[in-house]
DNA sequence: AATGAATGAGTCTTCATTCAT
DNA sequence: GATGAATGAAGACTCATTCAT
């Protein structure tokens, strides 16, 4: 008696979800290198059943970027809701954006791996570096409205962008490497954001 | 008749360093994963040829390390006897760095890639976190001497140095990652500075 | 649908068998220097398939030695259980190992092989050594108490043990070499057991 | 200027037994597996150079052999003009052979190792092969002598001869592999001619 | 839908042999 | 005659992917 349509479609995404949930484990500590294997038996799943789901291990990595990205996108849309100057808004963003990555580190891990590795196919780093570019954009434009209100640093607003996603890229890449040692020095996030405030009178008069 | 143990001293030093220098490229590049027929052709040189010269791959990379870690070493070494106060040798250490990064990426990059690389050998990979430590170390006692004249922000001096090191690794691999694309937006020296800087008057008030 | 647990069970335990089955073969013609291709090929397997069951090369052999040790040991179990006076008894065992070596001479070519070669890792080597300890031991038993009872020369009984060990071993390694045009000559058990027994009364009257 | 001819013919043949020498030394240790690297390293001499005086691996071989078997046959040549019985003459030989086995075994091993090692050129084994006829012709006619005076066991006079042959070289292979340990139990000439020598009145009243 | 046995192309490494000097 | 740098074919082992059940 076969099940009925209905009961196969739930399990379907059942099992794609809990693969996918053990990839983001297997793939987060391993990086490219871990086995199609090593997924299944995280998943605790058959081995060739893997690929029922996905054609092939690179379109894991799709899925999960494809993934963080609806995760990011979502939390962006609800951030720009938000009340406050563009400075204060800033402020909460890297904050919240520095505490997820010590706290939930595997999204920025996995994230660090595919750029990082240089096999990565580019269709796959494409969609990876798209991944950011909503937070970028978001963060370009307080950065700019932040600077007419004097909030934030008179500098070029892509400079800007760019240092704090490189500060945030470290911070994901260290703790990945250096792990536990690392963490009791895990930066606040007042010195990451001292990037963007404008500097203090003192320096400024020692550029003159 | 055979060569001079001269004129063979001098063909092996030769082909040693041109194997290193194509090693340098080709990790560079492709990390890890690229092979040792990748190097043996842009060293271009037969395959065994590489196995006279290394033992294995893996030497490929501490000898590599190795050579970083002695051209950093002796820079660092420069560095220290430069005059200047704390916050000005501050500013012209980081300023360096980040027109090193930009300029010649490559030992940065092959850093980064394995350090990023979860299948390092943890050997090598000890190997290569030693190589910052000197680094770590002295920008540490700037920090703590600048703190003592005001010219560095008021802030867990530890913390202040894994934010830098963040920032400069994070640049590494944005260069690494979107290459061109990313380098009309590579930031001012001075705004990662910014995280070192005290910060205005403003902040301070606001804070307390 | 999946194969039951127990097909699986059954198709893996045939696989493994008909790849000893195939290594037994290979190894005894051609020795350590068999290749892994010659092995599965033999099998009519695919190379890979071969480490599924066999986590390398040296495993093989390990699994040989232990199997014929385990063959061996049933066979010393039995024979120790058999009546007779200690001289009836070497008789048979001796003329029953000659008669085996040379009808199944496959146990002792590996054996030999495995020994003679120098590359043998000494784990291996140790097991394989291990493998004679047994029928030595029974050996040195029988002898002894075979001189007891006048039945066997009174000499050394660990020369003894050494003597008879030699010539089986020289007699499969001539078999190995030579092959057919060996078979013709092979030497009866009565030849062979001339080194056990006591010596004529004319040789002892000429050593005097 | 040029050295004369003479001087260069001398060159030659010091440098060709300076490898040979080298040549029995690593082969006797390691088999068929010790490398080129290693002959030359042993020698003293250049990598390369032992190609000028050998074609190929296998040639070193040949000559070993061609050495070994001149030396034997001139042994035998002056061992068949000794005097005494036959059953004496044996007796001497066989403490000869086993003597010089346990004092002196590079032959016997190196000849062992051509023959267990499957890899070995056809052309090659035969030689090697060859090099015990001359022994066995002895040996046979030996035996031959000795039954009509009745001082050897009747026995087929060829499975005699195995015999013999099998036990040496089962020392020989006894004393490559147990090394030291084996030496203590080396069994002394006359256990060996047991099996040559007639059986005692007992054993042939058993046998009838 | 699920399983895991089977395949074979790709990579590291060794070493006999060649060749320029 | 002598040297040792250079070559490349061969073998062990891994793992993404396929397929019979």
């Amino acid at each position: 008696m076969p099940r009925t349509e209905e009961a196969n479609q739930q399990i379907r995404e059942a099992q794609k979800a809990k693969i996918l949930e053990a990839a983001w484990r297997v793939f987060a500590r391993q990086g490219r290198s871990a086995t199609m294997a090593d997924v299944a038996a995280a998943a605790d799943v058959s081995y060739g059943l893997v690929y029922r789901y996905f054609v092939n291990k690179e379109a894991i990595f799709h899925a999960l970027v494809e993934q963080s990205l609806q995760t990011k996108d979502a939390a962006f849309q609800r951030f720009e809701e938000l009340p406050g100057t563009p400075g204060e808004r800033l402020d909460r963003l890297i904050t919240r954006l520095i505490e997820s990555r010590r706290d939930h580190p595997e999204v920025s891990q996995l994230h660090a791996q595919i750029l990082c590795d240089p096999t990565t196919p580019a269709e796959l780093r494409d969609q990876a570096i798209r991944y950011g570019q909503a937070f970028q954009d978001m963060l370009k434009r307080l950065i700019i409205e932040g600077q007419t209100l004097g909030e934030v640093r008179p500098a070029d607003p892509d400079q800007l962008v760019t240092a704090v996603l490189a500060a945030l890229d470290g911070l994901t890449r260290l703790a990945l490497t250096y792990s536990e040692r690392f963490h009791q020095h895990y930066p606040d996030a007042s010195i990451i954001l001292g990037m963007l405030k404008p500097p203090a009178k003192r320096d400024r008069a020692e550029k003159e």
